[in-house]
DNA sequence: TTGACATACAACCAAATGGTTGTATAAATA
DNA sequence: TATTTATACAACCATTTGGTTGTATGTCAA
């Protein structure tokens, strides 16, 4: 059921959880870079940037387009939104306005509510 | 420099990176649970909840407290909405509403900014 | 006091993560 | 054309992660 959301949670915040990746990211949602570009900005090798950038783009924070030999990455701000309203739906949740908490938290049939 | 925040937003993006947790984390917002309460939700033994609950804490995202033998573990929305913070300081940035980029950037004194 | 319950924590294990080097291929340039 | 640049990706490795079981300790209740 929700499962495909609870993926897509699992990859956004996953991608989150390393710096190297946030400033990527943070760079990329300021302006397009090349991966070669980003990867000079960082103590590592090229392949390991690439492989952070990949995380990113499976998590959909970022997307890559074509130019000549280059691969340009810009940010995706809709996800790091969509990051942010899960969130946010926690925070609802702590203030008891959300109306079908069972439904969230898949009471799973028991009776007892602790 | 700003280590000790990178250190934190590791620990909480991390934390919130694990459906399991993310689960005892929307639990622990609405109302208190033991421990054990919890770890009879989930289809793993108690040692594996325990752990998942001392990754939250440690993140800042619950606290627990003593009740005779029962940790009553209750959800920190403080640390929620800072890490929902960090995500709308990823929004400004795409904006462009965020002042000082270099400094958030730490442009590391290279002249070209690509 | 005895036993059941709740927690804490160590030791262990398989899988994932974050890094490396090496190789291949496409595109720009001398 | 030959060379450099940019990317892609495989193979490998050390560490971390997410789970397990086992043991110890403290608390409640009969």
């Amino acid at each position: 059921m929700n499962a495909a959301l609870e993926d897509r949670a699992d990859a956004l915040f996953h991608a989150l959880a390393d710096r190297t990746r946030r400033d990527i990211l943070r760079r990329s949602l300021v302006q397009e870079h090349s991966v070669s570009a980003l990867a000079r900005r960082y103590d590592m090798s090229f392949a390991a940037v690439q492989k952070h950038v990949a995380v990113l783009e499976r998590a959909g924070l970022l997307r890559k387009r074509r130019r000549g030999r280059e691969a340009l990455a810009r940010g995706e701000v809709r996800a790091v939104r969509s990051a942010a309203a899960l969130l946010h739906e926690l925070e609802d949740l702590w203030r008891g306005r959300i109306d079908r908490i069972d439904a969230l938290l898949a009471e799973d049939g028991r009776q007892d509510p602790c």
